[in-house]
DNA sequence: CATTTTTTTGTAAACGATTTACAGGAATGG
DNA sequence: CCATTCCTGTAAATCGTTTACAAAAAAATG
């Protein structure tokens, strides 16, 4: 493998005219240059990366912390974040925690310690006090996506509004029987999302001026199997049919239209639903969905942390507490309509 | 930041002895390593990883190339290597292709070169001449997953059983009339596995003395949308409508479900459907399947590309090729049953 | 043309570990 | 008690860049 005395050697110069001349910030006179691309291309030479992090103390490293990568919002976040990287010339280095909580520990106490990485990226995850702690301590940006990080800088929905638009689209409708579809109660790890939606719901209710039932309200995982079975339930009572479901997300709202279906029920005519997320498939459900840009979002977290360390704000901290509220909205499809009694 | 210097300070040793201890991988007495051990935890020392690969020649980080992050299979992938690859102290650099061709070509001819990885996993991607070569010629080791790549170990299934499998579950419930949803025309970049699924089709058709019609045969792309128009122009023929259809994925298979029961038709009582794969869902829908080992298969590669690294066969090139074939099982669920005609 | 200013280039010292040749000390055996 | 072996520890070399700093060359100025 050629080096960069090798090149200089070729090129007859020095190895820091090289090295000016291929990173291209200083000034290098053009015959020189034209002299060191020759040679460089000649020989196959790329630049060990680990000299330079040695040198420089910069790894052009992203490391991007997930709870799960098998699952919708998680694919689109990395697919965007990984995106930008490259384009820019970083990596992404994956941080997995759905191993459990060694894994976990690993992550937070080794490999994010080890000057491996530029900035941390975490997705929805909520760290525990010493895991923000360590982390600190190495004074590299963290960016959080999907959830508060203490003297951090995030990028958030406001769930708490994402669930009242979906209620209020149903309520501007016409029905007054709505049920709702949520997250089990928040863990020890987790955010609490689902249950600041599942206020955004009960809030919108209670402002329309309509009861919000216990038994409308069941709160199950995050999928479309669960949903399935939470929406037969519920739509399956004698006695206390809603005419709308609100769901936490569109995956629930996948398995919430297929239960209604699975009861001769009709999707919209007998029950509306409507999701949130605005996932891939929703087009296909015909799901309508309160909409958050997550592709977006992702990109506008992998710039954010690029610009921190590629211009950083003279005397501003690295960390931030700063919140950047993305906007959503509220996509219509042919799954939500008036409620059959009032329908003509 | 504390270097190794400081701990063989505080621990009042050399920093050869520090090293020693840490690595554990020579012989140092009892006592010194203590001492080190505690001085380390005291100053919160970890060794820079740049600095270490720059001295050994090993980056403890292994690249993973997939076409795609927010698809069931490769999602499910990137979670099985990755959790064999923190367990060993290994991170995970991710590529993802989906970015075009620009995209590509920087992986390939920066990314890849720079000495940032062990070695390479690749997913389901056919490489080009020029990029293998490329490759081949960093001498690291290549794994690839679901598909053959010249000169390299790879790990697959064999497709073409897994559609003659499928077919032959449902011949032998007594079916005749057997469709098939298949994948695209496969593209430079891809691979051709949907055609040797379709080819086990035929085959199994042949075999058993029953006609191969291309009416029979609609190709779509891998999704639940592409599957469910697929289904619904085979099924809603009204002169050759099938009793049953084969699917080349699980999530075809969804989607053509969903057209049976839009049509009114009932699975498997009027039309019988099978998948390939076993997603996660499929339980969820009840779809009988061939499955496919997909996290053994990651974790597979993972470890085969570690073992490489770390305990090398004495004169045994880097890359050799050897295709190691996973096998494939027929999950019965409830998709599929006796035809009508002859359910007596 | 001499002098000053600006550009370009080269030298050599980091960067932070691992590794190795070598030396000193302790243990072993006769 | 001495010679031999076996452990430990030391000091220096090494990995491949970047980057002060200084020197040399080129350009601008009077």
């Amino acid at each position: 493998m050629a080096g960069i005395e090798d090149v200089a050697r070729l090129a007859g110069v020095s190895t820091a005219t090289v090295s000016r001349a291929l990173s291209g910030k200083d000034h290098v006179s053009a015959k020189s240059k034209a002299k060191v691309e020759a040679a460089a291309a000649e020989l196959g030479y790329v630049a060990s990366s680990s000299a330079y992090t040695l040198a420089t103390g910069r790894t052009r490293n992203i490391g991007v912390v997930v709870p799960f990568v098998d699952r919708w919002f998680f694919s689109v976040i990395l697919e965007a974040v990984e995106s930008v990287l490259i384009e820019r010339g970083y990596d992404l280095t994956l941080y997995n925690l759905s191993g459990g909580m060694d894994q976990r520990a690993k992550i937070f106490n080794d490999f994010l310690l080890r000057k491996r990485v530029d900035g941390v990226l975490t997705v929805a995850v909520k760290l525990a006090d010493s895991e923000l702690a360590n982390l600190s301590h190495t004074r590299k940006p963290i960016i959080g996506i999907g959830g508060p990080i203490a003297g951090a800088r995030t990028i958030t929905i406001d769930d708490f509004n994402a669930g009242k638009l979906a209620t209020e689209h149903l309520i501007s409708l016409g029905h007054t029987k709505i049920a709702h579809i949520g997250g089990l109660a928040p863990t020890e790890m987790d955010f609490k999302q689902p249950s600041l939606r599942r206020f955004g719901y009960e809030a919108a209710l209670k402002a329309a001026g309509l009861p919000v039932r216990d038994t409308w309200f069941v709160p199950t995982d995050f999928t479309m199997a669960g949903a399935y079975h939470a929406g037969k339930q519920i739509l399956g009572d004698p006695r206390n049919a809603p005419t709308a479901i609100v769901c936490s997300s569109d995956e629930m709202g996948f398995g919430t239209i297929m239960a209604a279906k699975d009861l001769g029920l009709r999707v919209p005519q007998d029950v509306s639903i409507v999701g949130m997320d605005n996932h891939d498939q929703s087009e296909f459900f015909g799901l309508s969905t309160v909409s958050q840009n997550v592709r977006g979002q992702g990109k506008h977290a992998a710039e954010a942390i690029l610009k921190i360390l590629e211009d950083p704000v003279e005397g501003e901290p690295v960390n931030i507490e700063l919140n950047t509220e993305w906007p959503v909205e509220l996509i219509v499809r042919s799954s939500t309509a008036r409620p059959a009694a009032t329908a003509r």
